[in-house]
DNA sequence: CGAGGGTTTGAAGTGCATCAAATAGTGTGG
DNA sequence: CCACACTATTTGATGCACTTCAAACCCTCG
């Protein structure tokens, strides 16, 4: 039990607006929130599900995605380690605005919405933490916008793995993609064959290796030049 | 005076997240506004500026890009009458995440950032509505992503002037186009060029006709037809 | 009236999607 | 440990959508 919320808090304190959530919103937190594993394939919730947790990623992958009339899908981000999702059923009608869907084993640690809204209602200094939170999301959603309309397939991939590699390091990288290409594939807004021979023209443009799901990058530079000359954020371009 | 005081608390009316300010936040406020016009082609700030200042569109359109190192340009966003921008500078570096352009002559009022985050920290129930506010822009944004890949040009532009039509009117519609079609483009991820030759396939399909700058539209369900299967939010998308 | 930007049209090229099929990879039960 | 089924990924062939370059047209405004 105490392991447990060990385990929490450690979580917590690297996600934003929580990182540096003080000891007694904690111990009201504590309380409420459960942190749990879930398995590929399961479905959290759809697109206009009412809304009662939103939750934090302790570990895995998970998919958030918008189905139209038709039956395509469309992913609107795969989040991981570090990375909140479902806060927006706070807001608005209290509705998801999107569905969520694991791609890779996770643990999350669900937290009810009403906790939120308490706490940004009655805490001022955590509003502002959580608005600035919510200000880099929209910032990076923007980003994926801009990305869609003015760089190729293959630059996409480029810059997809450049947020893979670790800070600084710009020289022998190996990345491990973190989920199937297939899905990569949707992320980026493209097809799956579209991915396939993209990241082939990728390799060719700045001499990366890919053997399965392994890449092998001798020289970021490269990447760098080859995708970032098209988006509006420089290199490092991690988000904010 | 007075009468500008007038003009700027109606036009506040309209606006969230300040559609329901009380007396005492517009005391406040009215000290350090201003409205003023702008002439279009007046830029107001470029990306990564320090920030100070917000503003509320009273009239008018504003152009929101983005620049990339080779000089192309993104439009995240044209806003007009009861939109904001520029709050973005209130958080992350107190920079803008984004440059604002003047398209048609426009009258703004100008707000101290510094108001904005003043607010939000001693008002509990305005922090609420500014994330409110945040969270609805995002879904929005998050919609501009899911057009952009699941829609095609004629079925986008379909999207656009449905936005454009006052909401209920079904049949014999006549909307004007807020600014260029050059700019429309943009705003719609394409080139003017695609946009002129899809339109015409967008007018062939749903019987709109188009004359200059003027679309008349006997049928506003063909619209939908054409344009709203490929979208996740049925008709009436309106953004919230 | 003439200059300049916005808009349309034409012709040609590129990139991505689609359909179809082969191949590699993974997990299953015998 | 192998054979099988099933999925993920790659490859090939083809078509369509959008872009690009070039030029004409139109409209507005000095």
């Amino acid at each position: 039990m105490d392991r447990n919320k060990q385990k929490i808090q450690n979580a917590l304190r690297k996600v934003r607006p929580f990182h540096d959530m003080g000891g007694g919103m904690f111990g009201q937190l504590e309380a409420l929130v459960s942190c749990r594993e879930y398995e590929k394939g399961r479905v959290l919730f759809l697109q206009d599900d009412p809304a009662d947790y939103f939750y934090v990623v302790v570990c895995g992958w998970v998919k958030l995605f918008r189905e139209t009339m038709d039956g395509t899908q469309a992913v609107v981000d795969v989040v991981s380690e570090g990375d909140i999702f479902g806060e927006c059923g706070a807001f608005l009608d209290k509705k998801y605005t999107y569905g969520a869907e694991i791609v890779e084993r996770a643990e999350l640690i669900a937290i009810p919405l009403s906790f939120l809204s308490k706490s940004v209602e009655a805490d001022g200094k955590f509003a502002i933490k959580m608005l600035d939170f919510m200000a880099s999301r929209q910032s990076k959603v923007a980003r994926e916008v801009e990305s869609l309309s003015l760089q190729n397939a293959p630059q996409r991939i480029g810059c997809f793995f450049l947020k893979l590699v670790p800070s600084g390091q710009m020289t022998d990288v190996v990345v491990h993609l973190p989920y199937d290409k297939t899905l990569i594939a949707s992320r980026l807004g493209m097809q799956p064959e579209t991915f396939s021979r993209a990241l082939r023209r990728l390799a060719d443009g700045t001499g990366i290796k890919i053997r399965g799901a392994t890449v092998e990058i001798a020289d970021v530079q490269k990447i760098v030049n080859f995708s970032c000359s098209a988006c509006s954020s420089g290199f490092p371009c991690k988000n904010i």
